[in-house]
RNA sequence: GCGAGAGUGGCGAAACUGGCAGACGCACCAGACUUAGGAUCUGGCGCCGCAAGGCUUAGGGGUUCGAGUCCCCUCUCUCGCACCA
């Protein structure tokens, strides 16, 4: 335990509340005395508190990162108060494009930049008197940290997870790089706005699709909000169907012009193609009447007719020049019709096959069958080209041919197939399951479970992010580092700078890149390319405890011990992806040994986001709020705690800059109740009474990240114990401190002090409240007449109904409203009492 | 379009399983103390009304003794996804 002496003898002349020197003699103190670093093997009751480790900016910190991390240490304090071990680290998410291009904007070196902010960011943490425990402080660009996330990549890599292939991958021509699917947002670059373009590159991904069904069930199991859960789901995007094959009708045709070109002899065309299409409503087979594939389908040259070969040659280049942006905000849908025809295994009817860039190459199979009656996109397109819709679902109120209408009837629940030959009646569950039997049996179908998550790409043809650790060898082909030779160091590079040609600015530098092959000693090559930030924050929370270790990623013992995180909170913006990416990794260290739990956070909670007089912040609009500036006026407490008063925590708040005056009248009347509270005389019982019930209150209000309301609770608290200019008593107060103390950790070190406590405020428990105080033993009974409330009377808690009724009849304003004999009388103990005439 | 959430005084917001709507704070008004001060303290403060009283939680309907809260419809806003077959 450590040493606190108190500040001030009794008979001192009460100082002024003074935050700046308060705040700096208790960070210096809790520095001196190791107050926030636990002994992480030692602990009994560990308690991980974890914080979204941000990017530091070059601007510092923001007060949302601000709010997000007092909301985490409030958390942390709290528990730490209960009794917890609290393990509160703190890190820099510091390599990545953001870096990287402010970097180039300014014309400085990332690598000279980045410890500057880092910097800055921590005196500014300081200040804050956040319980970050420094000496496991980290930073992804650190190159003891990101040996250890070429360590992960090459885990993956031995686990076969990871794998290069040429792809198509989003192009952003601004900022010179590859994107990962989530980073374009509608066609655009989600960091500068600039459309994306399609280029094709090789590229490594992670197959996180093989892990798709496990990251999808066991969100059932964890305690995160609904909303992130759901969020995860709908990006997970699973949906059941069944592949269908559509044999195309034989079609007396050249091979291709692209073989005739090439040399090879022209022939004819006479093998049966075929078709796989994915649908997750096979029920509606008998109602496809038309197919369409993808511009990039590989059979589109294959089945295109002679007559139609020069429009969909055309349509074909048209859709590939097509950027994103315009091909997903255009509403007409366009196609082409190829000449061929596929039979429908349904109705052994020909239908005809399209070309349309509503279908998309990336899902499923690039093929869809099209029921125009029962699917909104194909009823569009079919309206457009006049293909034939039939109804084959109808609900209760139809019949086999009631038209359609203007629109696709999408519904299912209690609707039966139509005009689906001997599948008529079924309901559509029984007719999907009836309809996949009969065609697998025919070798036409096969049940499929499609996701709309992908791969994830995680190369980058950028400079400031851990090199892949990777070597291509002429004889031994594709090679990894081994991991006793890593890390593989990013070298420092004057010419970072990105250029057009898809290649990483490594790939400049041959001093670099070519190396010894580990295998046969020959020349090598390294991967050029370094990896996603993404990859840098899946893990990062494994390394907290273990940083200062060289020789493992994380120590198992103390992984054991503090591992999973106990509570995780921060941005809803990572609510997809890092936070799929990260519970990802864990998957398969689990499933390599390393780990011996799968699911990263155990619980995960999102802070809500701060607006400034209800418009969103932003350097633009200037009217960003410097936390620097708030705390050298008002000080680091007051700031803190307005932050957390301004509304609820998990849904953000409007920043009013009066509104900080509120919470410091708050704590300057804290500061003048304990220098002036007296020691001698009674509690007051209803203060005391008060008071048991402000401890229940924000015991329960703080762990759900009540805190607006637990501030509020306080501020109630204060306004009864001082209420009339009376003297609170020291007892009166001393519980106020301690239940301040998460929200303004100095005051109430300091004020802790000053009433006499001899250690920190913060290794002295929280408050006990004595339960038949918290319940009061009179109220004021509402009494309403007809559900209008005409008066409310002081009564006893258990007061019986009968009683309640004489009471209420005795008051005027009550009787004069019963004119007759009441018709029913309703009372609810302890709450309220209606009487009905 | 789909998914998630929200709509309450001049403002930020409270309200447990349906039970006094507006706690707490800002701003404002009045007063006290004062060497007129961005200090402290006391009181007031949803709207209409002199009052009795009436009205009031985006709008409309419903269930109920009783609805901000539950159900149905409509409108508005925020965020996420966006032709995923």
């Amino acid at each position: 335990m450590t040493d606190f002496a108190p500040s001030q003898n009794p008979g001192d002349t009460p100082v002024s509340y003074d935050p700046a020197a308060i705040e700096r003699k208790w960070q210096a103190r809790w520095d001196s005395q190791g107050t926030n670093s636990p002994d992480l093997a030692k602990a009994a009751q560990p308690y991980y508190a974890l914080m979204m480790f941000p990017y530091p900016s070059a601007e510092g910190l923001h007060v949302g990162n601000l709010f997000a991390f007092t909301g985490c240490d409030i958390h942390g304090r709290f528990q730490r108060l209960q009794g917890h071990t609290v393990f509160e680290p703190f890190g820099y998410d510091a390599f990545g494009i953001h870096s990287e291009n402010y970097a180039i904007k300014v014309g400085v070196h990332p690598a000279e930049l980045i410890p500057k902010n880092i910097d800055n960011f921590r005196r500014q943490l300081l200040r804050a008197g956040l319980m970050i425990d420094w000496r496991h402080e980290l930073s992804t660009t650190d190159p003891s940290y990101y040996k250890w996330t070429q360590w992960v990549f090459l885990q993956l890599y031995k686990q076969g997870l990871a794998y290069k292939k040429k792809a198509a991958v989003n192009w952003c021509p601004f900022d010179k790089t590859v994107l990962a699917n989530e980073q374009v947002q509608g066609g655009l670059c989600e960091r500068c706005g600039t459309a994306v373009e399609q280029r094709l590159l090789e590229q490594w991904f992670f197959r996180i699709t093989d892990y798709a069904e496990r990251l999808l069930n066991n969100l059932d199991g964890l305690d995160w909000s609904e909303s992130t859960k759901t969020a995860q789901r709908n990006w997970i995007g699973k949906s059941e169907g069944a592949e269908i094959t559509f044999a195309v009708q034989d079609v007396l045709e050249f091979a291709g012009s692209a073989t005739a070109s090439a040399g090879v002899s022209q022939e004819f065309s006479v093998l049966p193609t075929e078709i796989r299409v994915f649908t997750t409503r096979p029920d509606t087979i008998f109602g496809a009447t038309y197919l369409v594939l993808s511009p990039e389908h590989p059979l589109v040259d294959t089945i295109t007719s002679d007559d139609e070969r020069d429009s969909v040659a055309a349509y074909v280049a048209l859709a590939s020049k097509q950027d994103l942006v315009s091909r997903k905000t255009s509403k007409e849908k366009t196609g082409v019709f190829t000449g061929a025809y596929a039979t429908n295994p349904g109705t052994g009817h020909p239908i005809p096959i399209w070309i349309a860039d509503y279908v998309l190459m990336e899902y499923g199979t690039g093929a869809i069958m099209a029921v125009p009656g029962h699917d909104e996109r194909d009823f569009e397109f079919a309206r457009q080209y006049d293909l034939p819709i039939v109804r084959v679902v109808a609900g209760p109120a139809h019949t086999d041919h009631s038209p359609l209408g203007d629109e696709a009837f999408t519904e299912t629940v209690g609707c039966h197939l139509v005009n689906s030959g001997r599948f008529n009646g079924l309901s559509v569950a029984d007719g999907k399951a009836a309809i996949v039997t009969e065609l697998a049996a025919r070798h036409s179908a096969t049940p499929v479970v499609n996701y709309r998550l992908h791969d994830w790409c995680i190369s980058r043809q950028r400079y400031w992010g851990p090199p892949i650790p990777m070597l291509y060898c002429d004889s031994c082909g594709t090679v990894p580092v081994p991991e006793e030779q890593l890390p593989v160091l990013l070298p420092q590079i004057e010419d970072f700078k990105p250029d057009d040609s898809g290649i990483s600015p490594l790939a400049r530098h041959e001093e670099w890149y070519i190396t010894k092959c580990p295998t046969c000693g020959g020349e090598a090559r390294r991967e050029t390319d370094v990896s996603d930030t993404f990859l840098d924050s899946a893990w990062y929370f494994l390394r907290y405890p273990s940083s200062d270790r060289d020789d493992v990623p994380f120590d198992s013992e103390l992984t054991k011990k503090w591992l999973p995180v106990t509570s995780y909170i921060g941005g809803n913006e990572h609510a997809v992806l890092h936070l799929l990416y990260s519970r990802f990794t864990t998957m398969v260290l689990k499933d390599a040994g390393f780990l011996e739990f799968e699911e990263p956070y155990v619980k995960f909670r999102a802070h809500g986001l701060i607006v400034r007089e209800g418009a969103k912040m932003s350097k633009s609009k200037g009217n960003v709020v410097n936390p620097d500036e708030y705390i050298n006026e008002w000080g680091a407490d007051s700031f803190r705690t307005y932050l957390m008063f301004l509304g609820p925590y998990e849904e953000g708040g409007d920043f009013r800059d009066k509104g900080i005056s509120g919470v410091r009248r708050f704590l300057d009347r804290l500061w003048r109740s304990a220098h002036d509270a007296r020691s001698d005389g009674a509690v007051d019982p209803g203060v005391a009474r008060k008071l048991h019930q402000t401890i229940k209150k924000v015991g329960d209000d703080v762990p759900r990240l009540g805190y607006n309301t637990a501030i509020a609770a306080m501020m109630e608290y204060m306004n009864t114990m001082r209420s009339g200019e009376r003297t609170p008593h020291v007892d009166e107060v001393r519980p106020l401190v301690q239940l301040v103390s998460p929200f303004a950790p100095h005051i109430a070190e300091e004020l802790w002090s000053v009433l006499g406590g001899t250690t920190s405020v913060f290794d002295a428990g929280w408050p006990v409240f004595d339960p038949s105080l918290v319940v009061e033993d009179q109220f004021e009974m509402p009494v309403q007449v007809n559900g209008k409330r005409r008066a409310a009377i002081m009564v006893p808690k258990d007061i019986t109904q009968a009683e309640a009724f004489a009471v209420a009849m005795k008051d005027v304003g009550v009787a004069k409203f019963v004119v007759s004999e009441p018709k029913k009388i309703v009372f609810v103990p302890g709450r309220m009492l209606n009487i009905v005439v």
